[in-house]
DNA sequence: TAAGATAGTAATTGATTACTTACTTTAGGG
DNA sequence: CCCTAAAGTAAGTAATCAATTACTATCTTA
C-alpha cells in the first residue's frame, strides 16, 4: 500500500485533483461532484483545492485540457501505424472504447459539459477536441472513398456522426446495465455493423 | 395572446409544470433547474410548486413519466403502418428525430437522468422505458432477418444498440453546433448508412 | 350569496455550496 | 540546523437551494 504524503508539489497536487474528478465521474452524475468530494476523495480539507485552483470551474477546465489531450493523442497513435483507412478508423474506434472503459467519467464529464447553457470556458475546450477528432475521421473517411475501399457515394460528414454516435450508443448502453463492461464486449459487433454500412461492397 | 388564469386546477397545474421543466431543459443543463427557474417560467411562486408536488424529484419523476409515454406512443404509431420491418424501423427512427427536435429538452433530461448514482425512481422510469423501445427494435430487427430483408447473421442486439446511439450521436451533433435544426437534416443521411449496415446485400 | 375547499403569496428555515481567512505544519536550501 | 516559502488546516461567510409556514385570494356549490 503506497501512503499518501500530506504535502504535494502544486504541479502534483492539480495532477491529482484531476485524477480524483475524472475518478468520481465514474461514480456520480459529473454536476453532482463537489469541491468537497473531491477533497475527501484525495484525503485533503476542502479549502486545500483553493491553494492550486483559483475557482472550481478552473478544476473542470484542467480535467477537460487533461481528458481531450489524453483521448487524442491515443486515438491518434492507435490509427498511425495501421495501412488501410477501414483498419486504423477500427483501430480509433476501439482505442476510443478502451478509454472510455477505463475512465467511465470521462465520456459522461464531456457530454455534461456540452449540456451546459452559453458559451463557457469547459465547453469550448470540449467544442474544439471534437472538432479535432472529427477532422481526423474525415480524413480516413475521404482517404478510404479515394481509394475504393468505402463505398464512392458515402457522405464523410454524416459517417463521421454516426461513427461518435457509435461510441456513444455504447457508454448509454452502459450506463443503462450500471456496468461498464459491456461497452467492450459490445464494441466490436457495433463497429463490424458500422463498417458494413459505409464500405464499398465486394464482388459476389 | 392567450392569458394565464392565475389559479389552475391542480392537473392542469401538473400538466404545465411538466411543459415548463421540458421547456427549461431545452435552454440549460437539466440538472441546473432550479424549482424556482420552473415557478418564474409559469408566473408563480417558487412555494406554490409544493401545493402540487411533495417533492422536486417527484416533479422530475411526472415529467419523464410523461415524456415516455408520449415518446413510446408516438413511435409505436409511426411503426404501425408500415409492411416491412426496414420501412417500420425508419418510421421509428424519423419520428423519434422529429420528437426530439420538437422537445430538445428531452433528450436531456434522459440521458441526464441515466447519469445519476444509485437507484433512484425518475432513473428506473427511463430503464423501463428504453426497455420497452428496444423490445420493439428486437421484434422488428428479427423479423426482418426472418423475410430476409436483413442480414441473416445480423445480431439484434448489437443493431438495436447502434439504432439508439445513431440518435444519440445526432443528440450530441445538435449539442455541439447549438442548434437543433442541424439534428432533422442529418437524420436520413445517417438511417440510411445504419440500414446499409444491417440490411441483406442484393444481388447484383 | 355565504362557506368551505382549493390554489396562490410572501417570508422564512435549515442544509449545502463555493470560496475566504487566520493560523499551523512541512519540506528543503544556505 | 534553522528559517522561509509552500502546502495544509479549521472555522467561517455569503449565496443559493428545496421545503415549510402563516396567511390571502379565488373558485365552487349548497
Amino acid at each position: 500500500m503506497r501512503r499518501r504524503p500530506k504535502h504535494l508539489p502544486a504541479e502534483e497536487r492539480r495532477a491529482a485533483t484531476v485524477e480524483a474528478v475524472i475518478d468520481l465521474a465514474g461514480e456520480k452524475n459529473p454536476s453532482d461532484i463537489t469541491t468537497s468530494d473531491i477533497a475527501k476523495r484525495m484525503g485533503l480539507t476542502q479549502g486545500a483545492l483553493f491553494r492550486h485552483f483559483p475557482t472550481k470551474d478552473s478544476i473542470l477546465q484542467a480535467v477537460l485540457s487533461w481528458v481531450t489531450e489524453r483521448l487524442l493523442s491515443r486515438v491518434d497513435r492507435a490509427a498511425e501505424g495501421m495501412q488501410s483507412p477501414i483498419a486504423a478508423l477500427e483501430a480509433m474506434f476501439m482505442t476510443h472504447i478502451d478509454f472510455v472503459s477505463e475512465q467511465p467519467g470521462v465520456p459522461r464529464m464531456l457530454f455534461g459539459e456540452l449540456q451546459r447553457a452559453g458559451e463557457t470556458l469547459p465547453k469550448r475546450i470540449v467544442q474544439t477536441m471534437t472538432h479535432h477528432y472529427a477532422e481526423r475521421l474525415h480524413r480516413l473517411l475521404r482517404a478510404g472513398v479515394a481509394q475504393g475501399e468505402l463505398d464512392a457515394t458515402l457522405d464523410v460528414d454524416t459517417a463521421a456522426v454516426l461513427f461518435i454516435g457509435s461510441i456513444q450508443g455504447l457508454v448509454m448502453q452502459s450506463l443503462l446495465a450500471g456496468d461498464v463492461s459491456h461497452i467492450r464486449r459490445d464494441a466490436p459487433g457495433v463497429f463490424s455493423i458500422y463498417r458494413r454500412g459505409i464500405e464499398a461492397r465486394h464482388e459476389l
